[in-house]
RNA sequence: GCGCCCGUAGCUCAAUUGGAUAGAGCAUCAGCCUUCUAAGCUGAGGGUUAGUGGUUCGAGUCCACUCGGGCGUACCA
């Protein structure tokens, strides 16, 4: 509808050249009284052409050649709006290209041949991945699914750190909760990994290898395959919710490449970094950040911000179009720095894109749960995922913009599942399939010969929803906020379950029957495809 | 203190990126099944969009300040 409107305003350009400098755009009204889709043209020419903008209003629809087969009406409301209505007959235009294209009605080649990056999740390997990361796996899968929707050829990416700090602290745990099974009397500290994967992962050590380990390094086989233990359960867990991530990169490979110490080579030489209390500095306040930070500290070890920078230059290097990076609000005062970093050795910063979203307040009943890996005081994502589901758990994850501080209450979630917005969606699907296999005994099908009787209110409502998705779909991906696409889908749902009441196929007269028919189908296939991209199953029956 | 994010109906959240009368769900109340799944539909009540000022034809949205909450503010990641 959209495209029509923009090839009339740049036709009309030759009687109003001052359309040329304001920035053409039309809304989908609230009300329906103000038509299918309004411009505000005329309230923005006031200043340049100095009239009212209803006189400016009369003079763009004097200037359009408007076929009338597909505008049946071009009025001037309020302060000076121009409201278009569109005639039934092209609106059900729609259902064709819809049951022609299918399953990849939506999709769009804008970014075909360009490849992008998304990096998410991310934890590291100390324990298995809780509630608390369900957001950002579920945000992360679905941006790339998105993503992949209009064109891009997408890498998912998992990066992770198995040295450092935490990482032998974890050791220590297992060697501890090991020299426990032999029998010995340990003292546990009350910071290290208290969970109760620690003591199994100890015990399995303990069967196999008996007391052989008493004398061996924390750092070697307790570290190691603690870690190997949890990346099969992180795995898992992923895949419980349909993710799949095709590149993991450990930290590591970056000493062992020595991309880090060729990183430490070019700030020195780039006159970048300076030495000072055994420290490498580098000269954060030349380029743009507030102070100079430490990227080596006076033991020898480098800082997050090194390896972090060194890795996104070899991910830059792998040539995408685009990168994002997701993570949580806990991290947001760690990007400036690197992107500085980044810019400073010469790479095009605008390439990446940092989503941050806001944390999740875990409530049960009324209270709020604090989460704590290390203090074992955390619901896991397969708990939650067993409890109520993948397509709920990937649905809530995604209904909310990820800058919304969202609660989510576990109490609430067991209780009330059946009241999830996502069964409204799929119940609508499930309604359409249900009639999808009766028809077939009234010897009715899916024709599009007799669109032109669509001409209800409720018909019309829902073709117009329909002709806003492949819009909504491109929005919610190139903004990188899959909550849009749920609000969309959730108000086309809604607009068919009122067709569903006052529309009725069975007992109608044959052709109008047919025509609903079709409508109905289409918008199974629109269902069914946003549910897809959030990563949600669509059933034929509930 | 400083930086980022947030504050919208009793609760959980939307709002086409500055548009017309701020919308949904839950909860409350009142209706609709001999008819394709009532996990649905219809209606009612509920708001000074935290507050104050500013920008303009027009502000929940932009700017300034105030109040309140979250996350940071490391030679942890």
């Amino acid at each position: 509808m959209k495209e029509y409107l923009y090839s009339a305003f740049k036709e009309a350009e030759n009687k109003i050249p001052q359309l040329k400098e304001i920035p053409i755009s039309f809304d989908i009204p609230k009300s329906i009284e103000h038509g299918d889709l309004s411009s505000n043209a005329a309230m923005l020419l006031t200043k340049s052409l100095k009239k009212n903008p209803k006189a400016i209003a009369q003079e763009i629809i004097d200037s359009l050649n408007l076929d009338h087969s597909v505008i049946s009406k071009a009025e001037i409301a309020g302060p000076g709006f121009i409201n278009f209505f569109f005639t039934p007959t092209y609106t059900t235009q729609i259902i064709k290209k819809i049951l022609d294209k299918k399953d990849n009605f939506g999709k769009s080649e804008k970014y075909k041949g360009k490849k992008a990056n998304v990096e998410f999740v991310s934890a590291n390997p100390t324990g298995p991945l809780t509630v608390g990361h369900g957001r950002n796996a579920v945000v992360g899968d679905t941006v790339a699914n998105l993503l992949e929707w209009i064109g891009y050829e997408v890498d998912r990416e998992y990066y992770f750190n198995n040295a450092g700090r935490q990482m032998r602290v974890l050791g220590d745990s297992v060697k501890l909760r090991y020299l426990e099974a032999l029998g010995e009397d340990v003292n546990f500290p009350e910071d290290y990994y208290q969970g109760e994967y620690i003591k199994q992962i100890a015990k399995q050590l303990y069967l196999k290898y008996g007391n052989k380990l008493r004398n061996e390094d924390p750092e070697s086989i307790f570290k190691d395959t603690a870690e190997q233990e949890i990346f099969v359960d992180i795995k898992k867990s992923l895949q419980n919710l349909g993710i799949n991530h095709k590149i993991f990169f450990n930290e590591n490979t970056l000493y062992e490449d020595g991309k880090i110490e060729k990183l430490l080579l070019v700030f020195k030489e780039k006159n970048l970094s300076y030495e000072k209390d055994g420290a490498v500095w580098l000269k954060f306040s030349e380029l743009g950040q507030t102070e100079d930070k430490v990227i080596v500290k006076n033991t020898g070890e480098p800082t997050y911000r090194l390896p972090d920078i060194a890795y996104h230059a070899v991910k830059m290097d792998r040539g995408y179009d685009l990168l994002i990076d997701l993570f949580g609000s806990d991290h947001n005062a760690t990007y400036p720095d690197v992107m500085a970093g980044l810019k400073a050795i010469g790479y095009d910063t605008s390439k990446v894109k940092v989503l941050i979203h806001q944390f999740v307040t875990i409530m049960d009943g009324g209270e709020v749960v604090k989460m704590s890996t290390r203090k074992a005081n955390y619901i896991t994502l397969d708990e939650l995922n067993d409890e109520v589901g993948k397509d709920v758990v990937r649905y809530f994850f995604n209904m909310r913009n990820v800058n919304s501080h969202m609660i989510f209450d576990l109490a609430v979630a067991k209780k009330q599942s059946d009241e999830n917005p996502v069964f409204y969606l799929q119940y609508a699907h499930a309604r359409i399939s249900s009639i999808l296999r009766r028809v077939k005994e009234e010897h009715l099908e899916v024709s599009i010969e007799h669109l032109n009787l669509l001409i209800h209110e409720d018909e019309q409502a829902l073709l117009k929803v329909l002709h806003n998705f492949k819009e909504e779909l491109f929005n919610s991906a190139e903004n990188l906020e899959p909550h849009k696409l749920c609000t969309y889908l959730y108000d086309l749902a809604g607009a068919y379950h009122k067709f569903n009441r006052s529309c009725r196929i069975l007992g109608t007269e044959k052709n109008l029957a047919e025509a609903r028919l079709a409508l109905a189908y289409a918008t199974m296939i629109v269902i069914k495809n946003g549910l897809s991209i959030l990563g949600v199953s669509a059933p034929e029956q509930m």
